[in-house]
DNA sequence: GACTGTCTGATACAATCCGCTACAATTGCG
DNA sequence: CGCAATTGTAGCGGATTGTATCAGACAGTC
């Protein structure tokens, strides 16, 4: 989780967003909003979360119908925000798999108070994997067994990966084909943030390459994008 | 709950924080103490406590509120320290879900009986802890029969393992794929804090792989993460 | 096309972390 | 009380990972 816990906030009113972010920094989490629902996908996408507040009415996809996903998903918990006496709101978020609710207006104490409750109760420590855990994972010409923390190349023959590497590499294809920044990739693999001269993720991203790049003076797995970070290049298969 | 419990302190003098740990740990419980809310979430979700002594009269968040908040969440008892004659926080903290109260100054004795009183009460089982008990658990090649424990392989050869061991290896099958630092496994294995150079938890991770790993020096079972402590990397199934 | 500032890849090195062995302390049991 | 099994402590050595640094690659300017 981190030092202090990631807060990804979904709503939109712009006003009320803020006033939540700003609350919950002040109170020692780290806050980010997202507008709608595809904006909340793209923010979990591209970085680590701790739990999600999300309204019920928004434009576009339905909050409750966005809750179903993030709970069929089961990786983050999420704290829905109903509009006052909404009853029947209430119910299907608990029914959907939300793991609390709140009445709109509310106090912003309260929040806080359910957002650690909840925190504290799903306390769920970070499977190693992320949502690939327990699979096998295809690209390129290799394998990547989560359970075992190895690769496997046409030849059946096994390569290690360290704890870092394997990070990196389950970080990378979770989210393949999108440019991660160095900053991201330290955030999502290590939980720190990056010092002025920080070349580690440099270093890890060299040290994988050459653990499966064909040819590691022309990578094609694993992209360089210049001023942007890594990406990679490839599409990637689950298997069961 | 370990065999002795365990019990979270919170209250801002730090005088009375410690003369109260120091009195309960004398008589046979382990006692931490945290100086407010925020220090006390931090030690709640870093560990697990039987129960927590909460001073109403705070800085920063409210005794009252904090105790709202673990009443609601439901897994660890609260007893409230109310300023002598505060009648009505004592009346508030019993209907916000405290289960026991005691006026300042106390007796440390009376707060030791409470204690036990509510321990005695709340004894009813930790969902967690004897979750596997009376089953019989398979991963990988191997059955867990948690009732003599002893560990089966295919041959059906019989695998004796040390109290100590089973705990450890419950502790882990309890929380498949989870990274647990060597303090939460020290913590649920024995009941007690790491020191600084404590490596008692490497020492029975390696002695547990000699007996459940097909290759102790490529584990596959139980997986090493570094600077996050061990995780269980495979399925496992109850049997009943 | 050459020059320049910045960014990236790679190497070497240093600091940590972890596995393991040996041994000491403790526990359990007769 | 003594023996044997179990469990914690100490410390060495290998593995892993971050830091420093240099050289090459790239983009922009003249």
């Amino acid at each position: 989780m981190g030092p202090q816990p990631h807060i990804l906030v979904v709503d939109d009113h712009a006003q009320i967003r803020e006033s939540v972010t700003r609350y919950l920094e002040k109170n020692g989490m780290r806050a980010t909003a997202a507008k709608d629902a595809a904006d909340m996908d793209a923010q979990l996408a591209a970085g680590h979360f701790d739990l999600v507040v999300l309204d019920v009415m928004m434009p576009g996809e339905d909050g409750l119908s966005a809750c179903r996903r993030l709970a069929d998903d089961g990786t983050v918990p999420v704290i829905m925000l109903t509009a006052l006496g909404e009853e029947s709101d209430r119910i299907s978020g608990l029914e959907i798999g939300a793991d609390d609710y709140l009445a709109k207006p509310f106090n912003p104490r309260e929040l806080l108070a359910r957002i650690k409750s909840v925190l504290r109760r799903s306390r769920r420590q970070d499977p190693l994997a992320g949502r690939l855990a327990g699979h096998r994972v295809r690209f390129e010409h290799l394998v990547l067994d989560t359970d075992r923390q190895i690769l496997i190349d046409d030849n059946a023959d096994e390569i290690p990966l360290t704890s870092s590497e394997f990070r990196l590499l389950v970080v990378l294809l979770e989210r393949a084909r999108m440019v991660l920044s160095r900053d991201q990739l330290l955030d999502l693999t290590a939980g720190r943030t990056a010092g002025p001269l920080d070349r580690a993720i440099d270093n890890q991203i060299s040290r994988l390459r050459r653990k499966i790049e064909p040819d590691v003076l022309r990578p094609r797995i694993i992209k360089t994008v210049r001023n942007g970070g890594y990406c990679l290049a490839t599409d990637v298969e689950e298997e069961a």
